[in-house]
DNA sequence: GCCGTTTTCGGCCCGACTGTTTTCAGTCG
């Protein structure tokens, strides 16, 4: 039986939660199933082997009655209580909550007063004023939810995530623009941008000021601002042209910033164990501070702003104060999904070297126009020189990738002699001579060992038939291993984020025999690949293996812009500084590259 | 539904904004 995936599993918790809302059962107990769904998502462990050996309930957040619906689930294939649940419900009913300001309330009124369960019977309703009649419901929000119509269809052709690379220009350049309006005294992005998630559904920006008011203003202004969501007194929410993309701006008091930054930041699990943490030391967090809470005070009340109930607010510069003052170490925002974070944190052990942009000595992975990339190979040199780096490493594609322009064997001789004489023109910085060698359909490389074997760094990378299935993929893998002339696993899920999923392939045991060969895995810093993935990063990390963080720069301007993508991919997998070879020196790179 | 040095019940993170209300419910993050 074809197991059932890691994300299957994860999809079908998140929908358990949602049509428990249209049920509208115990909002503890839906978010219970969301809760789940983190955990598993979160696993670096194999869960088919969890499930094996009866250790579902062991895992936090997980107890008898999820466990044993994710056991059903990987074990037959179906969730049984989801599947009933589906039965009950109208096919598309979920589609009606991509609808901004559509959650389960509303959508369980309209389906059960107008038997609306679609986006477009919810249209039909609100074109035929039906809407407005319902209680609960008015004029203001009929116009409104046909108005999100529109966008609810596009979020779900397109999906509702983009990549980060994709957003991450235009956030930048909004950052830039809120920095420069009146009054402003600090900005910074939060969300998962500010987490480095490889795709996220929108902008958070946090400023502060002592009078909002102009602020706001001047980002309405914005030329790529297409329409306003609302604002109020802290808040305020646009969509931008081309891109889509929603973003929120909160202005605060400068004291309050950095309180701010840190909520808007998330994760919203990380915070939900942060703030059961205070509680526990008679602390409360919000976005407006950290709170001691009154001796014999009641909990604050429900809806009473800014603490009622809670006394000192408990000063904060800067995010690590809020650390400090739970007795943790600062967490660095890439860190903060809950996945081991505030244990590690708690304890002490989080590491306090994560790998950095500063930290990388050497671009590793880049093309020239000899195949597909789009400058010369001087032109790459010389601008590797000026970034400041000490090393290139010079690695074409090869001839099994013709649709890249890969070198055949003389194109590939008569490249050294290229790399030889840029080399003597150009000083202080080293090349090395490699290849990305194609890993073929049987787990060979498409060069001879005795050509390999004359090279400084040869990486293996998939390029074509992914098609393969998890046993071939696997095998196909592991075979290109034994080949002694490879030193690096490039790209090595073959991931393109929202396009490709990553190929199957049983990547413990993989892992396994790269760190019993002695292999180096690659980070891949294009923003469309980020590809190993940072929970793979960690497992690779826990088996003692070392990385390169690379660029796979295809033009001058890469060489710089995709080094972050790849190092904050690491640093999510917790790597450090000394895990990753290209912090090196040349030398210590090339023995660090050599199979044991 | 999950959890436990307040442990088998009674809690569960917290607040802004909006619209429909006239004190609050729903949605969102």
């Amino acid at each position: 039986m074809t197991p059932v995936d890691k994300s299957t599993v994860v999809k079908a918790l998140k929908d358990m939660s949602v049509y428990l809302q249209l049920e509208g059962e115990n909002a503890f107990k839906t978010r219970a199933y969301d809760l789940a769904a983190e955990r598993i998502a979160g696993l670096t462990e194999d869960l088919a082997t969890i499930v094996e050996q009866k250790r579902l309930t062991s895992l936090p957040n997980i107890g008898e009655s999820i466990g044993a619906k994710i056991e059903d689930l990987v074990l037959h294939g179906k969730m049984q209580a989801l599947e009933e649940l589906k039965a009950a419900w109208p096919p598309r009913i979920l589609e009606l909550l991509q609808v901004q300001d559509l959650g389960p309330k509303k959508a369980k009124a309209l389906f059960e007063q107008l038997g609306v369960g679609s986006i477009d019977d919810l249209e039909k309703a609100c074109t035929d004023h039906r809407v407005r009649s319902l209680k609960g419901f008015g004029q203001k929000t009929e116009e409104k939810l046909l108005a999100s119509v529109a966008h609810a269809r596009r979020t779900l052709t397109a999906g509702s995530r983009k990549r980060l690379g994709d957003v991450q220009e235009q956030a930048n350049t909004l950052l830039a623009w809120i920095k420069a309006a009146p009054g402003v005294i600090r900005a910074e992005l939060g969300g998962s941008v500010r987490r480095r998630r490889e795709t996220v559904a929108d902008v958070d920006l946090i400023a502060s000021a002592a009078d909002p008011a102009p602020v706001f203003e001047h980002f309405l202004k914005f030329p790529q601002v297409a329409e306003s969501l609302g604002s109020g007194e802290s808040k305020a929410s646009v969509r931008l042209k081309e891109t889509d993309l929603q973003v929120d701006l909160r202005v605060l008091p400068d004291e309050d910033f950095a309180s701010a930054l840190h909520h808007f930041t998330g994760s919203k699990a990380h915070h939900i164990r942060l703030r059961s943490l205070a509680m526990d030391k008679g602390l409360t967090i919000s976005e407006w501070g950290v709170f001691r809470m009154a001796q014999d005070a009641a909990a604050p009340k429900k809806g009473t702003a800014k603490h009622e109930g809670a006394e000192a607010k408990l000063p904060l510069k800067e995010e690590k104060d809020l650390y400090a003052l739970l007795g943790m170490q600062f967490v660095p925002p890439e860190l903060r999904e809950d996945w081991g974070e505030i244990e590690a944190a708690l304890a002490h052990t989080l590491p306090d070297d994560l790998i950095t942009v500063d930290d990388i000595r050497g671009n590793v992975h880049m093309h020239t126009v000899w195949s597909d990339g789009r400058d010369t190979l001087e032109a790459m040199v010389l601008a590797a020189k000026e970034l400041g780096y000490e090393y290139l490493t010079v690695t074409e594609h090869s001839q099994t990738s013709n649709y890249a322009g890969g070198l055949s064997l003389d194109r590939l001789k008569a490249q050294w002699g290229e790399i030889d004489s840029v080399q003597d023109r150009v000083k202080g910085i080293t090349l090395l001579k490699g290849i990305e060698s194609d890993i073929l359909e049987d787990g060979s490389l498409d060069y001879p060992d005795s050509v390999l074997e004359q090279l400084d760094i040869v990486i293996g990378s998939i390029h074509q038939r992914y098609s393969q299935d998890e046993e071939a993929m696997t095998r196909r893998v592991l075979r290109a291993f034994d080949n002694p002339y490879l030193h690096v696993w490039g790209h090595p899920t073959g991931r393109l984020l929202l396009k490709r999923e990553p190929a199957p392939m049983r990547m413990d045991e993989i892992l396994d025999k790269a760190a019993k060969k002695g292999l180096t895995i690659e980070v891949n810093g294009c923003p469309d690949r980020m590809d190993l993935a940072s929970e793979n990063v960690r497992k690779a990390l826990e088996r003692g293996l070392k990385l390169v963080v690379s660029t796979d720069a295809h033009s001058v301007h890469e060489l710089e812009a995709h080094l972050p993508y790849a190092v904050t991919t690491a640093r999510r997998g917790w790597a450090r500084k000394g895990d990753v070879l290209n912090t090196r020196d040349v030398k210590s790179f090339r023995e660090g590259l050599t199979r044991r």
